[in-house]
DNA sequence: TTTTCTTTTCCTGGTT
DNA sequence: TAACCAGGAAAAGAAA
């Protein structure tokens, strides 16, 4: 490998396309020069352990052979290196259908070491808002992540239970509901992308980022029983749009609103136009607030939601349902 | 391919 | 009468 390769970025996600690109040469490059803007992120290619570069590879992070089909999930954030790191931040950007250009990838140059004892003003510092999201998914993964009990067994690593911070979980799946006063639903569902000007706002609100309910409870029987499986089809669930609406009020004004805070308790002020948002949401034109709340009363038997009995458009988040509570901002 | 899970759709009947 | 509630039944759709 010779010589040295510039590769300039523009503001959009060329990074992954450079990425695979640079993977697929024949003859790679010593070293790397990502260029965003005005920051350069420096890849020294000979010193980075990289499977798909090293077919003798052979260093500590060995079981994570076959790591450039996207196996960094597999592994402890703590045991990244730093093309872990960015498989990861790819993720990312897929999962919550980011812009790369809010990402400023030069400033995750770094291993899964330094990535885990970055603090939340750390990723705050160096990637603005997104901060949030980034710090919550590490958080979320050091924490509750799957990852190959093989590699700890042979690291001889052992697994921390205890919580210092306060638990944090992953931002996955997330859109942006934005409701107009037009009622055009299609700018609503526009506004996926998120960016540094648009973070705050839900950056800020009472679960964090809008964590999908869906990973707290992965999250939780991951904790509780690690070979459980998964399901969460399609994305978001019904009782956490609803829920995501009533925690980003500004964005989605007169639609849903708090009876009851403490209490959980809400009330469809705009019944079918929240059914029309979920209908889009789900690509079902046809939906109706007949048949969602059909699938809302499903949420009772399971305790998602409690009846609120004598009251019409009113219901209540049940034990099951998390990521509502103030507290558990 | 099968299983599992979460809706979605349709329906009947009751209540406000 | 319209809108909503309750819940049975079956099917769809997606992930594991």
């Amino acid at each position: 490998m010779t010589g040295v390769t510039d590769i300039s970025v523009a503001d959009r996600i060329t990074w992954r396309f450079t990425k695979t690109w640079l993977f697929n040469q024949d003859e790679m490059p010593d070293i790397i020069m990502i260029l965003q803007g005005s920051s350069t992120m420096n890849i020294n290619l000979s010193a980075n352990h990289h499977p798909s570069l090293h077919p003798t590879w052979t260093s500590p992070y060995a079981p994570c052979d076959g790591f450039y089909g996207g196996q960094w999930h597999e592994i402890h954030p703590q045991f990244w290196n730093k093309f872990h790191v960015w498989e990861w931040l790819q993720q990312l950007v897929d999962a919550n259908q980011l812009d790369a250009s809010c990402i400023p990838f030069q400033e995750f140059d770094i291993t899964g070491e330094r990535l885990c004892s970055m603090t939340l003003q750390d990723f705050i510092h160096a990637s603005g808002s997104v901060g949030h999201i980034l710090y919550s998914n590490v958080q979320s993964l050091k924490w509750h992540g799957q990852y190959g009990s093989h590699m700890l067994q042979s690291l001889n690593v052992v697994i921390k239970t205890e919580q210092t911070d306060a638990p944090v979980i992953s931002p996955w799946k997330e859109d942006s509901y934005q409701y107009n006063n037009n009622n055009s639903y299609d700018d609503m569902y526009e506004s996926k992308v998120f960016c540094r000007n648009q973070l705050p706002a839900v950056a800020s609100s009472p679960y964090n980022g809008g964590f999908a309910e869906s990973d707290v409870r992965k999250s939780h029987e991951h904790h509780q029983k690690p070979s459980s499986k998964k399901h969460n089809p399609r994305g978001t669930h019904l009782w956490e749009f609803i829920r995501d609406i009533l925690l980003t009020p500004d964005k989605n004004p007169g639609l849903i609103k708090w009876e009851d805070r403490s209490e959980g308790v809400f009330r469809f002020l705009k019944s079918e136009a929240v059914a029309q948002l979920w209908g889009k949401k789900k690509n079902n034109n046809s939906m109706t607030y007949e048949k969602l709340s059909r699938a809302m009363r499903y949420y009772y038997k399971r305790e998602i939601l409690e009846r609120v009995d004598g009251r019409r458009l009113v219901y209540k988040f049940g034990k099951n349902a998390h990521g509502w509570k103030e507290s558990e901002s």
